[in-house]
DNA sequence: GTACGGAAGATTGTCAACAATCCGGTCATT
DNA sequence: AATGACCGGATTGTTGACAATCTTCCGTAC
């Protein structure tokens, strides 16, 4: 056997890290919006080989935070505000679908595994660890939602999750949001606890706009009704709330 | 310039040109679930180089349709029951919300679209053409979805849309089951043309089981509680007829 | 007769050099 | 001076060979 370091395959890891590694120089805003990602310069600060750096590339294209043109290389995606407002719109709808046909009272252990990602979370909080932060962030989402007995709907709320990472990293530094995100999370466990669907649905919902609203301020308040309305969507009506809610 | 073939470029087109046809494969059932797919077979049968075929693979995956193993290649995904009713739940969820979001009346050239659509799907189903038949059947669901006015449940509607591919091909060649849905698409446009949103909403939903109930009965009525499930080719070592005879 | 171990073949993963392409600046021409 | 061709550097896409891994088959021991 002689057990080799990690000789060959591990291509799996390696690959995740790469690809983990790309996204928080994406989150933390490192990287910004329309910045190129070149191959060469990232193989040499990640000492990685130039093929795990491009099949990290088309993973993350695929995760919608790289955007890859023939040619001309890899840039970090850039949202248009209507964009970002559609997916928010998704995910509300598909965060209250899974909260709502949800089998309450969750399995004891789930239960504490939120409880102690939320315990993690706002230590994390008080001790100012961005990273911690947001991967706890990151598992409390998943854990929550992985429970609504949809695989399905599961995994659509995490693709959507992760494409709004690159959004949400306005959010990510404001100490306000953050003691808000700890009390939304507070609220969701009590209300999973009292099996208070109502409230759950409620908070699942509400809990995503402050960072919505974080994006948009931080791109010019341009959810404001500013002088000029250049009215260049008129093809899109259809986006009032048609929706129950 | 001297104006190559195709001299290097055009890598997209390629690879997309790849992806369906062996997309093809699959939906017709020339490649069976869980039957392995060879790069140096697919290389030669498709005049493609390895890695184009390799980044077919990727592509593949991602869309949900094949599923790869490290260093064990890449197989036909093969659906459990539960996952694939779990599909349809979310199908089933995610276009009644559509087309309940959905702003009536649509746009002249959306109905013009959907009607030659239609037209074009109904005689193609006479003449038996079933790659047309499959084409047009795509088209249409992609062109009423995308008029929900959220790109992104779009999206998420036709990426389930094409994961449910391999499993609709159980439904592809029952002539009962083309007329059936040749009828609701005819009753969905009549529908948007009445503006009817309670009767598109139902049609939209009813649409989608008779392909889900095919794909069941297919698999020996595993939703019917039979007594001995012969599991038949569990372990299948998947290695005889990987070659075309 | 069955189970374990190892070799050979088949298949996938990795790499580095090469070809094609794009971008910016420079020079000649009008 | 403005415009257009063109040339060089930077970057990406492609290829084929090689290394690692898995699978199968066969021989041997019990």
């Amino acid at each position: 056997m002689a057990r080799r370091a990690r000789p060959h395959g591990e291509q799996g890891g390696e690959l995740e890290s790469l690809v983990a590694r790309v996204k928080h120089l994406i989150i933390f805003g490192r990287l910004k919006p329309r910045e190129r990602l070149i191959e060469d310069e990232l193989c040499l600060q990640f000492q990685a080989p130039r093929h795990l750096v491009r099949a990290a590339f088309v993973k993350l294209e695929h995760l919608g935070l790289v955007t890859r043109r023939p040619n001309k290389g890899a840039i970090v995606r850039d949202f248009s505000v209507e964009e970002v407002e559609e997916i928010y719109e998704m995910r509300a709808m598909l965060q209250a679908e899974a909260v709502s046909r949800m089998a309450l009272p969750l399995p004891d252990e789930i239960m504490q595994q939120l409880a102690a990602i939320h315990a993690a979370y706002g230590e994390a909080i008080a001790r100012q660890d961005l990273g911690l932060v947001c991967t706890l962030n990151n598992d409390f989402h998943r854990t929550i939602f992985a429970a609504c007995g949809n695989r399905y709907l599961a995994k659509l709320i995490e693709a959507l999750w992760t494409e709004s990472l690159a959004v949400r990293c306005y959010a990510i530094g404001d100490p306000v949001l953050l003691a808000r995100a700890q009390r939304d999370h507070a609220r969701m466990l009590a209300a999973l606890r009292k099996c208070d669907r109502k409230a759950l649905v409620r908070e699942a919902v509400e809990h995503i706009w402050p960072a919505l609203h974080a994006y948009k301020r931080a791109h010019g308040g341009w959810d404001e009704p500013i002088a000029a309305a250049p009215a260049p969507e008129r093809l899109r009506p259809a986006r009032r709330s048609t929706r129950r809610g």
